[in-house]
DNA sequence: ACAAAAGTGTTGAGAGTACACCCATGC
DNA sequence: GCATGGGTGTACTCTCAACACTTTTGT
């Protein structure tokens, strides 16, 4: 019995891409050129070439809707609801990309008439199930920030640490007290001084570096035993 | 441009299905009736029909080789290297299943010549790349198993609290200690007494059933922040 | 000198870990 | 009465959480 007896539903590789803009968690949206859903934002997306995996599909839509490569990219869930496309049987792998702060220009594809940065607590209507992708990639992030370093793919090259601590209250949607949030980060052992100062209004603020040895250990509580 | 003019996938679900048996952890695999790999081991699963989605693919797999439904079933990861299988181009959507220890007699498919249980610190070699699905799935469940409750799902109706340190200690290859196990189950408040006991050789042990209503709540110590 | 943001320690409570002996039953 | 597995409590350590003031700069 052949592969092609069997029915074969289109499979698509979407990449939810997030970065921090003025403090604030954005993801990046294309403006749908075509049919279905013309016109309405969506997460972006394509299909899987026949000879390309699923990870080197997810890439290539990456790059081509930032420019960046060699990111955080990591494959999220697969949807599969039968009637989720009304084109016909589509199933999406999707992925979701951390990519650091202000560096990225949004560049929209063959496929869209716009792209661009939305904070995602002030998102537009999206098309097909994306709303609920986008809400479980959230979700995701949200849990892995708690117990990975993984909240440092979305820092700028250099940061002070009340600006990382603004970044993590804000994907956590809560307040963390300073002096034990520096404690905290600096005992982990996973960031270095620059040398340089941050100069603003105010005292200026020691800068830091993501230390590239520096493997976060997951470190969580057991709930049983 | 019609989903019909991009090259279309096929798509399977694969299902790792655990049990516990003789305190140690199994997985369902079954014996392949069919080339390629004809005649060795391999994890159950098949092609996703066009009218059903991923998960009523995974179960319907789980059911034909165990008969069991409504267990516990999770999406682990979708596996879609370009040459997984020397037929052509295969996507599976790769789930884990968890039944409770003694009550599922394996049955053969239609594909298969012949269904196991066998132990996950002893495979045989395995078709595909079943063997790396198997490993992630396993790393998965203990984790899992860290922090939430899913390890009642694996247990019989009731069992001692021995057993279940017992099953514990086998799915994490590590020692615990009796005394800080059973403060730590009972305190979660998660597990009653069914009032019977279990006798045998030595003093007879009290039986516990998981409770329904306990949700157990994830309770991990962040790293960050 | 004052406004603004950076930086800094201590204490109390709760959870985890290590550890050794008595109890109930079957043979 | 003894072998077998079931069942129990305490002390120490470590991490978390709560909390307020001083320092450095620009204007």
């Amino acid at each position: 019995m052949a592969l092609s007896d069997y029915p074969q539903p289109s499979v698509t590789a979407d990449v939810i891409i997030f970065t921090m803009h003025e403090q604030d968690l954005h993801a990046l949206l294309i403006q749908r050129k075509r049919p279905p859903f013309e016109g309405m934002w969506a997460i972006p997306g394509g299909f899987v070439d026949i000879d390309e995996s699923l990870e080197e599909a997810a890439e290539r839509e990456l790059e081509e809707e930032t420019g960046v490569r060699d990111v955080y990219l990591e494959q999220l869930y697969t949807f599969g609801e039968v009637n989720r496309d009304p084109r016909g049987r589509v199933i999406t792998v999707a992925y979701f990309a951390l990519v650091p702060a202000d560096v990225v220009e949004p560049q929209a594809g063959d496929d869209a008439t716009d792209a661009r940065w939305w904070p995602v607590y002030d998102l537009p209507p999206l098309a097909f199930d994306h709303h609920d992708i986008l809400g479980y990639a959230l979700q995701r992030l949200r849990y892995k920030l708690e117990y990975t370093a993984v909240g440092f793919e979305l820092m700028p090259e250099a940061f002070s640490l009340s600006e990382l601590q603004a970044v993590y209250e804000g994907i956590l949607a809560e307040e963390l007290d300073k002096r034990n949030f520096r404690r905290k980060i600096l005992n982990a052992d996973v960031i270095e001084e620059t040398g340089e100062y941050r100069t603003g209004e105010g005292r200026p603020a020691k800068l830091y570096r993501f230390r590239d040895d520096a493997v976060a250990e997951i470190n969580a509580r057991r709930l049983f035993p």
